[in-house]
RNA sequence: UGGCCUAUGGUGUAAUUGGCAACACUACUGAUUUUGGUUCAGUCAUUCUAGGUUCGAGUCCUAGUAGGCCAACCA
């Protein structure tokens, strides 16, 4: 038994250090905080593992909260997709919370700032409010509403929050410190006015929080110790304590916030914005298009929550830049992929063969292992005939030795069935071969034990029987950008880099056992990759997805020649 | 150019906090294989640069360099 001592991330240290300084492990609680105004992808799934791998390991509850404070973008639906796909990946929340079941406690301790003299009401536009801020080399100017008295403050604010004015108005700001060298701290806002209906509110609120002004005091409210963001929200710590500075009392436990880089993925973009763009444009056809980095994407592409688990412990948490490889994404979906899906056959580009010294109108039903990695998968019945389709580029007229398929003269094995011999070939008059003659050999037939079935022949075959197959809809995807880096080009845009031939819809013939299979099922069609059944899949036509292809070492032969 | 953050194989992450640079992926060898899959074995590093402290530096100090973030009534 080597136990293996696991390493630690940076934010494990922190906690582990906490922990050794005071912090119970019990005090220990954090939460996944998305906005509702997109849907989750593959990198909120790193701040998701990360979080609810945090309450797992510690014992700790994790909440799952909606930063809802812009009714402008977010909407139900969103709420609805984001729990969804969390529970999809396993994991289990506390408390669902949000952010909006904290407007009155948040409006109350406003009122608090503003009778300290900590907020003021400004009645500039934004523009001018802009202008006031200063650059970073220059520090900022006071707004002349700047010293209201606390009196007409509360008047205004009430007044704002009362419906008395329009949007852009008045806004509430923060009094810090208009030199400051970090920009939030210059007088950051902390309410507008929008006449918006919120997805939960409804009409109750015509001001709303910012983020600055909601984020910590949630946090403080449900007694997260430790709040764990994305480095872009690194200068907001200081704002962050700032606030928590001004409400925090001695009895309860201040939370900390604490930054890692998010984790970006080659050939695709992680940014709701722009993953909007692309499901706005008619790029793909939707959040959970198979070829979007979102959870519900890939999730309908046929990868499992394992292997995204797998794939974001992987690739860990650390605070530099990074653009992670899809690879190993691919990686992690094969390796569960191999343990758990059942093997069929299915020809996707074919070739016809006829095995002239089989009876014409004959069929056998031949034992076929469901999965080699676990024998608690059993068998399965496949059935041959005179008639079969091979793959295309299975045969060859002619190769060299390194071909190891059927070419003339050549023997192959067809999986699970006969040894074969291709005799001769007919050709279109284009010269494409459509047809390839062959005999088989009867006592060759696999698992009967016999000398000749026990034979080495250098290739094995994927097949199925022309008269029992059925045909799918297969959708072959391929990345959705043809750059490593679609979003990294400053003189570019990201859909100038959209791969044209992203996907690919032919038609399959497969093994009839698959006539059965559920939306949402995995396969591995062999030798030709990881398969699922789409949701889009009716009695009269399945549709199949490819999920990610096998390694293909000849593949890579082939193009170095 | 003000402030802040970061720098370890092609990629991502480690290094018991000053003690033999490790793990995974990719790529490349080879073995096994009724999937050119799987599995197994192997190969791939001047730790950004230059100085310094030390018996000893990826780790500490100094100075550079490169990249990133910050001036929304977005989050």
């Amino acid at each position: 038994m080597s136990e293996e001592v696991k390493s630690l991330n940076f934010i494990e240290h922190i906690i582990e250090e906490d922990l050794r300084s005071g912090y119970e492990m019990s005090q220990l609680r954090f939460r996944f905080p998305p906005e509702p105004n997109g849907y989750l992808h593959i990198g909120h799934a790193s701040s998701i593992c990360l979080n609810f791998g945090l309450g797992l390991k510690y014992n700790a509850p994790v909440n799952l909260r909606f930063d809802d404070t812009n009714p402008a973008k977010e909407e139900k639906e969103y709420v609805d997709a984001i729990k969804s796909d969390v529970a999809w990946l396993g994991y289990e929340w506390d408390t669902e919370c949000y952010a909006s079941d904290y407007f009155q406690q948040l409006y109350d301790w406003a009122m608090e700032l503003i009778k300290d003299g900590k907020a003021y009401v400004d009645s500039q536009t934004s523009e001018q409010i802009a202008s006031q801020k200063g650059t970073p080399t220059e520090p900022g100017s006071h707004s002349p509403y700047r010293d209201r008295s606390v009196e007409e403050n509360l008047r205004l604010f009430e007044g704002m929050k009362n419906g008395d004015f329009k949007e852009g108005e008045h806004v509430l700001r923060a009094k810090i410190n208009m030199a400051s060298s970090n920009m939030l701290m210059r007088d950051p806002v902390m309410y507008r006015i929008l006449h918006k209906a919120h997805h939960r509110t409804n009409t109750d609120w015509c001001i709303y929080p910012m983020y600055d002004w909601t984020h910590g005091e949630s946090d403080y409210i449900e007694q997260i110790s430790h709040s764990l963001c994305t480095l872009e929200f690194l200068p907001h710590r200081e704002l962050y304590d700032w606030f928590l500075d001004q409400l925090v009392s001695a009895e309860k436990l201040r939370p900390k916030q604490r930054e890692f880089a998010r984790r970006n993925l080659s050939h695709t973009v992680v940014s709701k914005r722009k993953l909007l763009q692309l499901v706005e444009s008619g790029v793909v056809a939707g959040w959970d298009d198979p070829r979007m980095p979102t959870i519900s994407g890939l999730r309908r592409r046929g990868y499992t929550p394992e292997s995204i688990k797998n794939f974001a412990d992987t690739i860990g948490i650390a605070k530099r830049e990074n653009v992670v490889d899809v690879s190993l994404l691919e990686f992690h979906a094969r390796e569960h992929l191999n343990k758990i899906a059942p093997r069929v056959m299915a020809v996707l580009s074919p070739l016809k063969v006829v095995i002239t010294n089989y009876e014409e109108g004959k069929e056998e039903w031949l034992d076929a292992e469901n999965n080699p990695e676990d024998e608690s998968a059993g068998y399965r019945k496949v059935p041959f005939s005179k008639e079969l389709y091979i793959e295309q580029e299975d045969f060859r007229e002619d190769a060299n030795r390194k071909f190891f398929r059927l070419k003339l003269g050549g023997e192959v094995r067809l999986k699970n069935g006969y040894i074969i011999q291709a005799n001769s070939c007919t050709k279109d008059n284009k010269g494409n071969v459509i047809e390839v003659q062959c005999t088989y050999d009867p006592l060759s037939k696999s698992g009967s034990g016999t000398e000749e079935s026990l034979r080495k022949v250098k290739g094995t075959l994927h097949w199925v029987s022309i008269p029992h197959a059925i045909t799918a809809e297969v959708r072959l995807y391929d990345r959705l950008f043809t750059d490593e880096t679609p979003d990294g080009h400053k003189d570019k845009d990201f859909m100038e880099f959209v791969n044209p031939d992203s996907l690919e819809k032919v038609t399959g013939y497969l093994e009839p056992s698959l006539k059965d299979a559920q939306v949402g099922e995995q396969f591995q069609f062999q030798r030709m990759g990881y398969f699922n059944v789409d949701k889009d899949s009716t009695k009269e036509k399945m549709v199949f997805n490819r999920t990610v292809t096998l390694k293909d070492t000849w593949a890579k032969l082939e193009q170095k020649e």
